[in-house]
DNA sequence: AATGAATGAGGTTTCATTCAT
DNA sequence: TATGAATGAAACCTCATTCAT
């Protein structure tokens, strides 16, 4: 009569996730284009095309779904898997690689990621969540690769860890420009993972 | 009735001056902490010591305090004159220079940055915004700069509009990392500027 | 369709019987814990261990459940029967009794009655009803008890009326007393019928 | 410019307790006539002639208002100084006195009493205040008095404690009956105290 | 008969803004 | 010019009730 344990998902359960989803797609969606406390309850409700009581269904309150966006995020952001498997690529064509994964992913989610930088500049609690379950999470696995190549001789002697963090730095400095419009990093997307691979590997120096 | 414009300043538009930045010092600190919608009016002119009422004598509503913050921001990233003058200084010297000066602004306008930025990504009008009074003028300095470094034989042939998109993001991507508490970027601020610079001008690869 | 109404109750009734006592008791005592207003159909729910849907199979909604809790009071304050019957005994003894048994009520029904009371001073509607049902009864029971004594000599002559009101008055207000936790009336309940006993029959003159 | 601080209250702080008086006995009358749940804060609002929003420069919350009225009614509930004074007083000629005083005192606040009293019933909190704020500092003065009136000979040795629950008792009970409308309880208040009086002194005995 | 997800009206409370003093 | 009490719109959230399963 009930479904089988093996899914880790009944039936309910997934009519319940399928909700989560929908609405949190719409919440997304609105704190993207007005911001968190521009987006009223009942602006969610409608754009999720469900009554506001049915939220509070499904969330907690409003800062719920935020939290919740924050984990949809950090469950999809997965980089780690593929940054395993990739070491035998070439190092350049790697970082490449990556950049254009990230820009992919930005694509898919950016009004979730605008969404959740917005309160995170200014909600301490929020901060601390993100950087635990976001941040750290891949500066951790890029400095393991980053390692890894060094020990190949693929990457020269520079510190590690500040190497990764001038990467994400840029990645999250982009996502900035991108949002603000700036029409060049908008136009030039594509020369951009490569000039930035070029700078990273190369330099700007002119050599001797 | 008004004073003449010669003196910039008559005694009194110094004094709503001073009051003016007395409450904006506030509000971008309270900003920072708590965010925009958090801050309440009352918030603000305890912490200005000065009556609710008397905000709106300086301001027309709150939003026109963060403007306000956003076009003090403005005015004192003053970065331009400093850069015409470096051009004598040694390329590596000058990146390094101007990264710490960047820092030193951010440390002392930090919060005033944090509370902007937040909105910023969430109210498309302020966006607009700041990107032509914060941003464009930046860059087309750094675009002139470089490219006149280039000339001189200073740089090789990269493409400069996306070299000075890649430098501001990462600046800002940074204090993005500090404002979320990393400590390897706390802590080895100084360092930091260096690798920068190194990896930007010789890059990361080991080399022939 | 409908059973037959000879024997009280077919199995039928006695199980929608058994269902209605077992959601009122769960009402009463949450209703006695947190009030009317603050308890949630959802709470009731749970403690009956039923749905929130099946709760309106049983009655047409919440305020219907504390009629229904008013009249089960009702039903079960019998004090009518047993009046009749004990003329033969002792007034004092009778007294005496009479008290306990009230003691013994509340005891049992001491949350219906006290989520009852709580609506009853606050809506005109319920006061009516219960006013009719609860308390006028009992008046016109004691009264002709009482003037039965007196015809019988065993009381002097006062207002039987009034001296009703007072003995009613005092169990209610003796009943107030132990909700607010009054430890004297609490630890010293035996002697109190007794006390009461002595003073409404023999009075606090010290006599001549 | 300022007023003197020998009257405790300033110009403002009295407007302030005008203001405050002013809702709190708006509040009283609703919370009398609907109950405290379902007055709305509009309610109470267009009967005390200010706007919602008023209410919050005065309250915390809507409950403070009921605390506020339970303050009240401990603070005008002086009971006590009267009866230090009144031990000259023939003992039956004081109680019958006693109990006018109650019914005039509950004929000018009974409103405030009847409210408070149906959430007391609900509200372990506010019960707990309301017995130390206003049941046991009566307690305590009428033990006392009593006392003094058994050591002069007046009142026969019976257990004062329990005899002060037992008069208090009567007077909420009387209270209650009143709410509920019994018309002998109202049409016969005058003989009620006396009544009450010769009942309390001489009992219901016939005598010898 | 039982369930519980969906509903949406309505409640309390907050807060930017105004304006009389 | 400075004040801060008053305002009232609007936000978030709760909860009794319904109804498809």
């Amino acid at each position: 009569m009930q479904e089988l344990d093996q899914p880790p998902n009944t039936r309910r359960e997934r009519r319940v996730a399928a909700r989560r989803a929908q609405i949190l797609e719409a919440a997304a969606r609105l704190f993207a284009e007005k911001g968190f406390h521009r987006t009223t309850t009942r602006d969610i409700a409608e754009a999720a095309d469900v009554s506001e009581g049915t939220l509070y269904n499904y969330f907690d309150n409003k800062e719920d779904m935020l939290i919740g966006i924050m984990s949809y995020l950090g469950e999809n952001q997965h980089m780690g898997a593929s940054l395993i498997r990739s070491l035998p690529m070439n190092a350049r064509d790697f970082l490449c690689a990556t950049l254009n994964g990230q820009r992919e992913f930005i694509d898919r989610n950016g009004a979730m990621l605008q969404s959740v930088l917005s309160e995170i500049l200014v909600d301490p609690e929020l901060r601390q969540q993100y950087y635990q379950e976001l941040v750290l999470p891949n500066f951790e696995l890029l400095e393991a690769h980053l390692q890894a190549r060094r020990e190949l001789g693929q990457v020269r002697d520079i510190d590690i860890s500040l190497a990764v963090r001038i990467l994400v730095s840029l990645v999250t400095g982009m996502f900035f420009l991108n949002v603000l419009g700036d029409p060049v990093v908008k136009d030039q997307a594509d020369e951009l993972s490569q000039v930035i691979t070029s700078i990273f590997f190369d330099g700007i120096d002119p050599g001797p």
